[in-house]
DNA sequence: AATGAATGAGTATTCATTCAT
DNA sequence: TATGAATGAATACTCATTCAT
C-alpha cells in the first residue's frame, strides 16, 4: 500500500511550507513560527517532526534536489538522439513559468545558504556534479555517434550548465527585462552551433 | 575635486567593512557590531553615519555596483574592435582569482537580499541593465562594423551575460570541481563562434 | 496481602525510572519523556497513572524514604546493645558503595527540590525527624542501660546524624579526595568516644 | 583609586541578584529574566555583561567561594592556639543566622548544580580541598604543639568538616526542629574531646 | 490500555536601535 | 565625536499537558 502515515504527510507539508516561505520571503524570514503558520500547524509541531531547523533545511534541500533530478531524467527519457536531448535540456531549463520562478528563487537562497550550512553546500555540489555528469554523458554520446564535434565533454557540460543557470538567475532578478523566450531560443542555437560538426 | 570629509572617509570604511563581512561570513552574520568591529569603530558610530542598517546596505550596494561598472568601462577603454572588446569582457568575467571569489560571494548575497530589500533589487536590476546595454552596444558596433553577423543585440547581450554570470556562480558554489580556466576559454570560443560571420 | 494490580506495578516502574533518571542525570534532566523512556512506556501513560509531574515526585520521594527507613530498621533489628546499634548505624551510613552514590545523589536533589516542592520538604523533614527519633531512642536506651554517659539524647542524635550526612555529602561531591573508609572509622570512633562513660 | 567602574558594579549587582534568587527560589527558578528583574535591570543587560548563563554561574560561584574563604581566614587570624582556632571554626560554621540560611541554601544548590556544570564541580571541590587543608594544618600544629593527641590530620579534618557541613544542612532542611545552638555546642565538645590528649 | 499528535507557555540568546555621558 | 549602557522585539528550542484514535 502506498498509504502515507500522518507523520510522513506532516513532514511533507512542513517541507513544502518551508520551501514556499523561502521562495516567497527569503530564508531570513523563514522562521520556525512562519513555516508552521504556512504549514497550518503549531510551531511546537515542527520540533515534533524535525529535531531542529537544520534538519528541516536538510530535508527540504534533499526533497527539492531529488525532485529536480527526477524530473530532468524523466524528461530526458523521451528523447533519443544526443542533439535532441541537449535541445530538451536547454528548453527545460528555459521553460520559465511561475512555478519555476518560485523554484529558482529558493534555489538561489540555497546557494547563499551553502556558505553557512555545510549540508546545503554538500547537497548543492552533489546536485551540480550529477547534472554535469548527465550533460557530459550526452555530449560524449553525441561525439561517439558522430552528431557532435570533438569537444572536451566535461568542460562543455560546465559551459552549457553555466549558460542555463545564468539565464535562470538573470530572469529571477529581473523577470520583466529579460526576454526569456528569445533568450532561450538563442541559447539553444548557440549551444547547438557550438556542438555541431563543422565543415572541414 | 575637493578633499573627502572625515565623514565621507568613515562612511567608506564602514561600507568596505560591511562588504568584507558579507563576503566572508554572509549577510546573516553581518551584524552592526561585527561591521563596526571590522571597520575599527564603535557600533554606536554606525548609527551616527547611517540612519539604520538598511541605509548601510543601500550605500554598500551602490558603492559596489559603481565600482564594478567603473572597472568594466575602464578595461573596455583599452580595446578597440568589437571582437576584442567582447573577448576582454569574457576574460574579465572569467578571471576568477581570490578577490573575485570574495566579490562574487557578496554579489550572490545581494541577489538574495534583493528579495527583502527593494533598494537592493532596484540597484541590482539597474546594474544588470547597464551591463546589458554595454554588451548590446558593443554587439551593435560589431554588426555595423561588419565583424559580427546580424543577431538581435539585446537578446545576445543577455545570452552572453548569462553565460558569464552562470560560470562565476558555478565556480563560487564548487571552486574545486569547476575547471575555471578551461571553462573560460571555451565560453570565449563559444561566444566568438556565435557572433562570427558565417560562410554563406 | 493480595497481588499487586497492574496499575501498582506500572506506578512502581515509573517511580523507579524517575529515581534512576534523577540520580544519573539530575532532576533538571528528569523530563516526563525521559522518565517514560527509561520506564519503557509512552509518555502519555505517565499522565494516566499520575495526574502531573508533582504527583510523580511526591510518590517517588515517599517511596524512597519508606525504603530508606525500612532498611535502616531491618539492619538495627540484628543488633542488641545500644553501642552495637550505634556502631551499626555509623557503618551503615558510611558503607558508601556505588549504589549509595546513586542514592545519595538523588537524595541531594531532593534537598534542593524541597525548596520549590512543599511536599518534598515535608517528606524530607518527616524522614529526618524519624531518623533522629530512632537515634535518640537508642541513645536513651544506652544511657538507661549504663552503656553511655548522660548526654542530651535529642541533641546528640542530631550531632551524630549531622556527622553521617555530612560525610556522605562530602563524598558525593568529591569521591576521589575523600578517604571514605578511614573517615568512616574515625567518625565511628569519635562518636563512640563521645558517648562512652568517662572515668570520674 | 578604588573607584569601581559601572561595569564592575553592574556585574556585582547581577551576581548578587543571582545569588539571591538561587537561595530564595532555587536554581531552577533562576531564569535570566528573574535575575535581571531582581537586579533591577533589563534582561538584555545580563548578556551585555555576561556572555551566557554559564558565565553568570561561574562568576557567582567564584564570588561566593572567595568570600567564604576570605571570611574564614580573617576569623582565624584572631586566634592563636590550635584549640582556639578549632573552637572558632566550629562556632563560625554553627553561627547560623539569617544570612547563613540564605548562604547555605545557595551552597546546597551548588552541590546539585555541580552534577551538570563542570565549572561548579571544580570550584566546589577546590573550595573543599582548601578548607580541608586549613583544618588539617591547624590539627597538625596542635599535634606538634602538644595540644592534640596524634591523629591522622587529613582524615580528622574531613571528619570535622563533615560534622559541620552536616549540621548546617540539617538546619537548612528543617530550621525549626534543629536545636542549632545546642547542636553547635555539643559538636564543639565532641570535636574537642576527640582531639584532646588522653590520660595514659 | 496505549500511542503519539497537538498545544502553548516558558527559556536562553541575539541584535538593531536609542541615548546619556 | 565617541563610547558603551540600556531596551525590547524576535528567534530557536523545550517541555508538561491534553486529547483524539
Amino acid at each position: 500500500m502506498g498509504r502515507k502515515s500522518i507523520a510522513e504527510i506532516r513532514k511533507e507539508e512542513i517541507i513544502e511550507a518551508f520551501f514556499k516561505v523561502v521562495s516567497e520571503k527569503g530564508f531570513s524570514k523563514a522562521t520556525i513560527r512562519e513555516i508552521a503558520h504556512v504549514a497550518g500547524c503549531n510551531h511546537g509541531m515542527l520540533h515534533h517532526y524535525f529535531a531542529n531547523k537544520e534538519a528541516i533545511i536538510e530535508a527540504a534541500v534533499d526533497y527539492v534536489m531529488t525532485a529536480y533530478r527526477a524530473e530532468l531524467l524523466e524528461g530526458l527519457s523521451h528523447h533519443e538522439s544526443a542533439a535532441d536531448r541537449i535541445r530538451f535540456l536547454v528548453s527545460w531549463f528555459c521553460d520559465l513559468d511561475r512555478f519555476n520562478l518560485e523554484f529558482s528563487r529558493a534555489w538561489m537562497e540555497f546557494w547563499v545558504l551553502s556558505k553557512t550550512e555545510t549540508s546545503v553546500a554538500v547537497a548543492l555540489q552533489e546536485c551540480y556534479r550529477d547534472i554535469r555528469n548527465i550533460f557530459a554523458e550526452i555530449i560524449r554520446d553525441g561525439i561517439n555517434g558522430g552528431e557532435f564535434r570533438k569537444v572536451d565533454a566535461t568542460v562543455t557540460a560546465n559551459v552549457i550548465l553555466a549558460s542555463l543557470e545564468g539565464s535562470t538567475m538573470l530572469w529571477v532578478v529581473d523577470p520583466e527585462e529579460t526576454p526569456v523566450e528569445a533568450t532561450g531560443k538563442q541559447t539553444e542555437e548557440m549551444i547547438a552551433d557550438f556542438l555541431a560538426k563543422r565543415e572541414a
